[in-house]
RNA sequence: GCGGGAGUGGCGGAACUGGCAGACGCGCUAGACUUAGGAUCUAGUGUCUUUGACGUGGGGGUUCAAGUCCUCUCUCCCGCACCA
């Protein structure tokens, strides 16, 4: 038997592989389609590190195997490719982006290629090819036609370190979700997508997916649907109305005071009968020198001024209240104005204690002078008037009803969710294909004029002004409007990242088409996504944004299904050996090509499956890695023991049916680490036996062939099991085969093992109880004693009580 | 603060509807083969005061039986964070 040289043997099979097309797609109607989908990777100037083959490899698991079963996948990649680093490189160096971008890509390509994915590399895109950008710009306008893209003046997050403004999903803790760079509020006009628009759907629609629970919750908060009502409150003496929103309308009767935001337009029109209101507005400047991050900490303690001079009439009671304006009532969220319910509202509570306001009890069932009452499910409502008795569901219907009638409410949905911002004030993204014309206003560059490709700069940097580089290039600039014809100038500013990625699944579907995005017919034909794996962190940005974009297109009858993805499943990280986060600066970082060369890329794969819990972070350990290596050794002297047979050796058929049974299941649930110790198991019982039968062999190869593609092949080769292995069709197994007749029995005396005994998994208790009994071990325990009960459980256990 | 997840050997991690805790791998110990071993093979490896007892973050409970169920509590990770 030849030495296991992992170097020679991947490279032949890869080569093999590409050579017969084995992974490239193409329309069956015969076969049931199956679309595997990895996040594609952003291709940067460092190369890949080990945690991207991680869930590669996982998909690549699940695509073999579904080959193997019939059906027709689709597992594509390509490249993210537009982008801040990138540029930044570019800017150093002084190299265009889009050089620095192929080399990238290359490399990245090369890179995976080694590692023996089975991807449909006809099928490669780039956000960055100018074929790709064209659809990208082109699907953007479909937006501005259908009115869901507008420019806006507004404040938008600046992130000071990239020069850029930043959508609200990429703001973490008020820093840059990229680079974590302080973010600032600046005042600019930009384009926005009205994803809000979607947010019912958005929301709603993740009842037809599989996504797991994490990510339909962070969505789910993300949008931040809340469904309350808006009520306006009189202000005492005035024609103006103070309109609030609230989630408990029902606690009407409890509202002693209200609150407004300190940026309220009211202080502002009535600042003339307000009598403190100098006192206000310095308490307005203090906030607004205050970060964002101070005015909303959630430990400090509230502030607030009372408005003197000017008081609101609760509806309800009929009554004068005061109004405050405090910092813990922001204008960003509902109208800026609460009714303040302290007691059934832990922050309402605290304030009203603070500043001596009346807390009245609108629901039974708390003690409001100690803290807030906030059950909503077993309060009955008191001091409420009409309301009294009813429960908090029932007083919110009637109270809604009687606002309404009244005309001093509607019932409001609210959401956190903001319209997207999608401008970027970059040069290496798709510019946005708009004309601005003096007499027509926005004006779409002509379809068959796109793509509006980057003009050539020689400077790439941002400006510290907030416009585009873009801007600079007046050649560029400077244009004629596509409908009358006059001067006009461009759109400067670009799109952000996350425009290529939000249909990228869709362009793999048909990723040559120079006529449509994407053809019908193979849209058609290849979604929904049947499987979508990636990055938790892109819950709330691409995820969500690539829902929205499709839904859009759904509704504009562009593509065939209202949701893109019908699975989404999320991989952990993995972390240096000294369980940190891999980074260069912490200098844990661990190249996927040192491991292919040093070990081989079989060896790279089953460790990166076999680390532990598929959805879990785990620390990178070589010396884990030099355990799958020694398994694939192992696996590589199978030839030694191997015999001719086409049959399973009858010791170990049970065995294998269990084995093909747990793989099979735990390679469709993710759980690769515990498949793979089944099948370590199978091979330890192959040597224990001595001898394995050719059938053996062959669906053990198989087998773990998803996993370890090459060398599995080589082994099928070279004992000459027939054809190739990627010909054969996943083993099935015999349920009845994978139960043992004969079982170990375990036997407790109150509950602590005492023997275990042979018996057969059917045997009636009388059989088990006198085999139990007679055991010596048994017997030494209940001697002496009185046997109170006997439990049998077949297959499980037998426990006697004895006193 | 709210929402979600998790705490199991020296380490990564297993354990179906409650039914032999620690699969599989790493590491470690001893032995074999060797000029050698960071190769390979064999045996062992939860802890301890070892005819037995104790062990799944901690306390209480339910049960013939608890890592798994209930209850209180501690710690860590992730998400949201004054959202009315």
């Amino acid at each position: 038997m030849r030495e296991y040289r992992p170097n020679e043997i991947e490279k032949k099979w890869q080569e093999i592989w590409e050579e017969k097309e084995l992974y490239k797609a193409e329309i069956d109607h015969s076969k049931p389609k199956f679309y595997a989908l990895v996040e594609f990777p952003y291709p940067s100037a460092q190369g890949l590190h080990v945690g991207h083959p991680r869930p590669y490899t996982a998909m690549d698991i699940v695509a073999r195997k579904k080959r193997y079963e019939g059906y027709n996948v689709l597992f594509p990649m390509g490249w993210d490719a537009f982008g801040l680093p990138t540029e930044n490189f570019a800017i150093k160096n002084k190299i265009h982006p889009a050089i620095v971008t192929e080399r990238n890509v290359n490399r990245f390509r090369e890179q995976l290629k080694s590692i023996g994915f089975s991807f449909d590399w006809s099928r490669e895109i780039n956000t960055t090819d100018p074929k790709y950008m064209k659809w990208t710009q082109w699907l953007f306008l479909q937006f501005f036609k259908h009115g869901l893209a507008y420019k806006q003046e507004m404040p938008i997050n600046w992130c000071t370190s990239c020069k850029v403004g930043l959508a609200n999903e990429e703001v973490v803790n008020n820093a840059c979700e990229r680079c974590g760079g302080e973010v600032v509020q600046k005042v600019k006009n930009q384009w926005m997508l009205r994803i809000t628009k979607y947010a019912d759907r958005l929301i709603d629609d993740l009842e037809m997916v599989d996504f797991i629970d994490r990510v339909k919750t962070q969505q789910k908060n993300w949008i931040g649907r809340s469904e309350g009502m808006e009520i306006d409150f009189q202000v005492a003496g005035k024609e103006d109305k103070l309109r609030v929103f609230t989630t408990r309308p029902d606690t009407i009767f409890g509202s002693t005071y209200m609150v407004i935001a300190a940026e309220h337009p009211l202080i502002d029109k009535y600042k003339d009968e307000i009598s403190n209101y100098h006192e206000i507005s310095q308490y307005r400047e203090e906030l607004a020198k205050k970060s964002e991050l101070e005015r909303t900490d959630l430990s400090k303690e509230k502030t607030g001024i009372e408005i003197k001079g000017l008081r609101a009439i609760n509806p309800a009671t009929g009554k004068e209240i005061p109004i405050w304006v405090s910092d813990y009532v922001l204008m960003s969220y509902g109208t800026g104005a609460i009714m303040a319910v302290p007691g059934h509202d832990d922050r309402d509570w605290e304030f009203a204690n603070k500043f001596g306001l009346p807390i009245v009890e609108v629901i039974k069932g708390g003690d409001v002078t100690k803290e807030a009452y906030t059950d909503t499910e077993e309060g009955i409502l008191v001091n409420s008037d009409f309301l009294d008795g009813l429960t908090v569901k029932e007083a919110q219907e009637k109270i809604a009803g009687w606002l309404e009638e009244r005309g001093l409410g509607e019932r409001k949905v609210n959401y956190k969710l903001r319209d997207w911002v999608f401008s970027r004030q970059r040069y290496w993204g798709e510019p946005i294909p708009l004309v601005h014309c003096d007499d027509c206003g926005w004006v779409p560059v002509p379809e068959e004029e796109l793509p509006v490709l980057l003009p050539d700069v020689e400077n790439y940097e941002p400006t510290d002004t907030g416009e585009s580089p873009l801007a600079k290039i007046e050649e560029w600039v400077n244009t004629t409007c596509p409908k009358c014809g006059k001067p006009a100038k461009r759109e400067t500013d670009t799109m952000p990242n996350w425009a290529g990625s939000s249909w990228y699944f869709l362009r793999y579907c048909d990723p040559h088409n120079d006529e449509e995005f994407a053809s019908k017919e193979a849209l058609e034909y290849w979604m929904n996504v049947d499987w979508y794996n990636g990055g938790m962190e892109h819950t709330t940005l691409h995820l969500l944004y690539s829902r929205f974009w499709h839904k859009f297109l759904y509704d504009i009858g562009l593509v065939p299904t209202p949701e893109p993805y019908q699975k989404r499943t999320s991989h952990g990280m993995i972390l240096g050996d000294n369980n940190e986060k891999m980074s260069k600066s912490r200098g844990n970082v661990v190249n996927p090509d040192d491991i292919v060369r040093d070990y081989g890329a079989d060896t790279l794969r089953t460790y990166e499956m076999f680390i532990g819990d598929f959805e879990k972070s785990a620390p990178w350990s070589e010396n884990g890695v030099k355990g799958c290596r020694r398994f694939l050794e192992r696996v590589w002297r199978l030839q030694e023991i191997v015999v001719d047979g086409d049959e399973y050796t009858k010791e170990l058929e049970s065995s294998i049916h269990k084995t093909i049974k747990k793989v099979s299941e735990d390679f469709d649930t993710l759980k690769f680490n515990t498949g793979i110790a089944a099948l370590m198991s199978l091979a330890n019982e192959f040597y224990d036996h001595g001898s394995i039968t050719k059938k053996d062999l062959e669906t053990f190869l198989i087998l773990l062939n998803p996993v370890a593609p090459h060398i599995t092949e080589e082994i099928w080769q070279e004992v000459g099991l027939g054809g190739y292995l990627h010909e054969s069709t996943w083993p099935g197994y015999d349920e009845a085969k994978t139960k043992d007749q004969v079982i170990e029995l375990p036997v407790q005396v109150n509950g602590k093992l005492r023997a275990t005994i042979q018996v057969d998994v059917e045997a009636e208790q009388d059989d088990v109880r006198e085999m139990a009994l007679g055991d010596e071990n048994v017997k030494k325990y209940i001697e002496g004693k009185n046997i109170v009960k006997e439990i049998y459980v077949k297959g499980k256990i037998y426990n006697i009580v004895v006193k």
